[in-house]
DNA sequence: TGGGCCAGTTAAGCTACCTCAACAATCTTG
DNA sequence: CAAGATTGTTGAGGTAGCTTAACTGGCCCA
């Protein structure tokens, strides 16, 4: 089980995700993405940016020389998509359907946009989108599931479906807050 | 928008929360946790090992002395519990529920399993729960959702009701079928 | 035409996480 | 209780992704 491993051999890490991502941004916004503009849209020291560039060009996702602009290769541009319309699906997911606040929907979102498959982002997004569908059966679920509290509320695993052994939502809810606070949206 | 930095502020990395597991695994299966044993479950080498343990130390997630046996710390041990419930919960939520193929479920699960918040797992769990608890408006709600196929079938924006300016599908299903292939559970 | 200035690059250094090779400690066994 | 095997540590080296500091390229203007 050497899943874990491939972490590390994903297309690219988070911090490539988000270079992409700015110099798609950029160029929407302001029409040419300069080694300046991405460090400053990304908080990052110029210095980083080239050397980050470099790699990126190696992958082939992106295409610059010396004192030019950045341009994004055709896979570059689908990457850069894809992890976004992720970002999208996900943050609406959290926030719509699962009803947790929108800070936490929004930072989760951008850890795992790139490492959440386009097969689970695509089911994701058909289910959210059947949920805010109106649908009548959609429209009962949701009322019946936003009235019922957590199965597990008096811990026991029998009562919950999914829980086994032990019950998973007490290792789970003794964290919450404990995390850094999140700033505002 | 500094969102994307706080990847590498996270309590532990992808690594840490693998170690933890490891050796939380393995003092349960055979009641210790020695640093061959690790390597070998994990597949990297002793070194590796015996460098990383000395990063969880100081973190205080793990107590292990020269030639000795690793132990989990109490906050060690609710880290290593909280992150394979995560695992457990996304598994099935993804699994059951969005009905992707087992590998892509468990593949995506290990990815994200330490950068879910408890607050979205917990939901998460929640969800999942109430759909296979066999209330009736979780099991009218099924059978319609598995009958209705995904409203952006014909790319028209206006059918979703996710989508908004384009099509989020259209960038996520193109990408399908692309990434390495998993090898069997 | 030669300052001055800003953008971008290079260079060196840091942390994280891995490798292999060599060495040291511990355990096992005759 | 001393080989010898096993187990663990140290050290050097590599990649990724950042930092700061110093240097270079190109432009504008008196």
């Amino acid at each position: 089980m050497d899943l874990w491993k491939r972490f590390g051999e994903k297309e690219v890490s988070h911090s490539m995700a988000h270079y992409l991502q700015a110099v798609a941004s950029l160029k929407q916004e302001k029409g040419h993405a300069r080694v300046g503009d991405i460090a400053t849209h990304l908080g990052v020291s110029k210095s980083g940016v080239t050397s980050m560039l470099r790699s990126l060009q190696t992958r082939g996702l992106i295409s610059h020389e010396k004192y030019g602009c950045v341009e994004l290769t055709e896979s570059g541009r689908r990457l850069a998509e894809r992890t976004e319309s992720s970002r999208v699906v996900i943050t609406r997911f959290l926030s719509e359907i699962l009803g947790v606040p929108e800070a936490v929907a929004s930072e989760d979102a951008c850890m795992i946009e790139h490492l959440v498959s386009p097969e689970v982002s695509v089911e994701l997004l058909r289910l959210t989108s059947f949920l805010r569908s109106g649908h009548p059966a959609a429209r009962t679920f949701l009322e019946a599931y936003r009235a019922t509290p957590h199965a597990c509320t008096d811990h026991s695993p029998e009562a919950c479906a999914v829980c086994q052994t032990s019950c998973l939502r007490d290792s789970l809810v003794r964290d919450i807050g404990e995390s850094p606070e999140r700033t505002g949206v």
